[in-house]
RNA sequence: UUCGAGGUAGCUCAGUGGUAGAGCAAUCGGCUCUCACCCGAUCGGACGCCGGUUCGAGCCCGGCCCUCGAACCCA
């Protein structure tokens, strides 16, 4: 160990940090917790991102500090803002709330006393850190050309080592460096001093320890692309933002773990105070990382829901994020953000050895990275599932009905104005409903038969009915009493029907599919009377009568 | 190939040297009006393998196996 250099995170308390760019975070207070999520912009919200995100976003809200959101775009080709939208309303529909970052309205701009938020609108600071770096000799121009490096890194396989890349003026004078770069751009490097030892403790994984020797002078900016731009690398421009906005704790993805040695080299370099690193295990799926390539496609059934919320193929075809890795399947197949948060939050965490559901209330009281698990977590349809229904019995009808409303309206089984009379139909067809509804989209399967004016039949719901043929005679029967319901509710019908079966030794039973099938079309839904009333007396008669004139 | 991270029930996770746990899923039963809810029960495990330390190992040590990830002028 002797004179190895320790790289150890501070103790929080060291907060804040030498800034090279701002004297605003100097201001900060030490204590403050500043975590970032900072995705790059795909043009969808992946679910895995969410998580970490969510993880940062929990932190932050524990400690009263503050979430920022970044766009790393220093691949200028993504900078588009049709990419960074459905990040952005993934986030917005979600509740996760940033304190600094792009505006909602992904125009580009930013709000934050560090804006712009956009790597690809921050070149200049990266610029600037790395010529710093070049004066003071911790950096140089490479000049090393492409078939160099190719036939270094072929040696390097056929000897059975790493390939360890060093450039061509490594170790030229800072002076001679400044000159040689100024007349002529390459990609600049950060000078990693070898035979040395990097240590750090990850907040998730633990200790770390790395020798300099495989650690690669790493690029910092690019070499001039064809307008003469020199563009920061993503482990350079990251470093730099991550000082600039004061980031006191870095949670991301485990695949970066092996980024951070060359990252805190470059805190070093920079003389900035370290963040605590916390790297959070992959979201799998089928045993390995779940990426959209791997992931199913929408499976018939959810395909049939989608066409009954009201999509036609065309729209379906048209979205490749409905899809269970973005959050936008989620949204509009009628998940409760809060069930995402839940499931995603329990997916690689837990509060204890038993806990599962969980509110947001829960969530942000106790998050903490220790007990973040170390294992890669995978995914489980099923159980986030569970947890959206245990969620949807907390919610109060009326929200439950507003909720439902863009449902109704996109299948046109209501208007786009609400009236008081439609709205007091919904209520009594969610309240019936109860916890049948797990997904809001579900609400269309209840609702439709009662609000569609023109029954469909299922042709195998009428011959599972009325295949015993003493199924219409009784129904027919049945129907004569249900004439003189009054008033028509269902403590009177339900009267009525067993009035009219007991006397028959039956039970509710031999009635009650034939008169469900031919109230409704189908062999499921709600109770059979709350149908009847919400149907009400007319309608529900007129039905009967049409069904026994079936066939 | 090199480096890194993992492996406890079908799945997600607890288990911090002292008799292997929870939830989900599955199966069965009860309730009811079909489903859902609710209630009850059942099924679940050589803790990846081998060795070592220890009175005692899922936990500590060593070796191996398997899986995943990284090794880009991607992020």
């Amino acid at each position: 160990m002797g004179k190895t250099p320790r790289l150890e995170p501070p103790h929080p308390s060291a907060y804040p940090v030498f800034n090279p760019q701002s004297s605003i975070s100097n201001l900060r207070s030490s204590m403050t917790t500043r975590t970032r999520f900072a995705p790059s912009p795909t043009g969808y919200l992946h679910i895995g991102g969410v998580r970490t995100a969510l993880f940062c976003w929990l932190l932050a809200r524990r400690h009263g500090g503050q979430f920022i959101l970044r766009i790393d775009d220093t691949d200028d080709a993504r900078n588009r803002a049709e990419a960074v939208k459905p990040i952005i309303d993934g986030f917005k529909w979600l509740g996760v709330d940033w304190d600094e970052g792009p505006t909602a309205d992904a125009s580009g701009d930013s709000f934050g006393p560090h804006k712009p938020y956009y790597q690809g609108q921050r070149n200049d600071k990266y610029e600037a850190a790395a010529m710093k770096l070049l004066a003071e000799g911790k950096a140089y121009p490479d000049y090393t050309t492409p078939e160099q490096q190719d036939a270094a890194r072929e040696h390097a396989k056929l000897a059975r080592k790493p390939y360890v890349h060093r450039g061509t003026n490594r170790d030229v004078p800072a002076e001679e460096n400044v000159r040689q770069y100024a007349a002529k751009k390459a990609p600049l490097l950060l000078r990693v001093d070898v035979g040395r030892r990097v240590t750090f403790t990850d907040a998730v994984k633990g200790k770390h320890e790395v020798n300099t020797d495989t650690i690669r002078d790493p690029m910092l900016l690019r070499g001039p692309d064809e307008n003469g731009l020199c563009r920061a690398v993503y482990n350079f421009a990251t470093v730099v933002d991550d000082i600039d906005f004061g980031i006191t704790h870095v949670v991301r993805a485990i695949e970066h773990l092996e980024n951070t040695p060359t990252q805190l080299l470059m805190y070093q370099a920079l003389g900035a105070t370290l963040p605590t690193f916390g790297h959070v295990p992959q979201v799998y799926f089928a045993g390995e990382k779940m990426s959209k390539r791997k992931t199913p496609k929408l499976s018939a059934d959810e395909v049939a829901k989608f066409k009954a919320c009201g999509w036609t193929d065309a729209e379906i075809a048209g979205r490749d994020d409905l899809n269970i890795i973005a959050v936008a399947y989620y949204k509009e197949i009628g998940y409760l953000p809060e069930a995402l948060i839940n499931y995603l939050c329990r997916l690689g965490w837990s509060l204890d050895a038993e806990t599962e559901f969980m509110t947001l209330d829960t969530l942000k009281a106790n998050f903490t990275l220790d007990r973040v698990t170390d294992a890669p977590g995978g995914y489980d349809a099923k159980k986030l599932y569970w947890i959206q229904g245990e969620h949807m019995k907390l919610v109060p009808t009326a929200e439950k009905v507003e909720r439902c409303v863009p449902f109704l309206k996109r299948a046109k089984l209501i208007g786009d104005t609400l009236d008081d009379r439609t709205r007091a139909v919904l209520t009594k067809i969610v309240d019936a409903s109860g916890d049948r509804i797990k997904l809001f989209s579900d609400v269309l399967a209840f609702a439709a038969p009662i609000l569609k004016s023109d029954i469909e039949y299922d042709p195998k719901a009428v011959e599972k009915a009325f295949k015993d043929p003493t199924a219409k005679t009784l129904l027919a029967e049945f129907a004569e009493m249900l004439k003189g319901c009054d008033p028509f509710d269902a403590t009177t019908t339900d009267k009525a029907a067993h009035d009219f079966l007991a006397p028959k030794g039956l039970k509710l039973g031999a009635i009650q599919l034939p008169l469900r099938v031919a109230v409704t079309g189908t062999t499921s839904g709600f109770g059979i009377f709350d149908t009847l009333a919400i149907l009400g007396k007319e309608a529900a008669l007129k039905r009967i009568e049409t069904a026994l004139a079936m066939r």
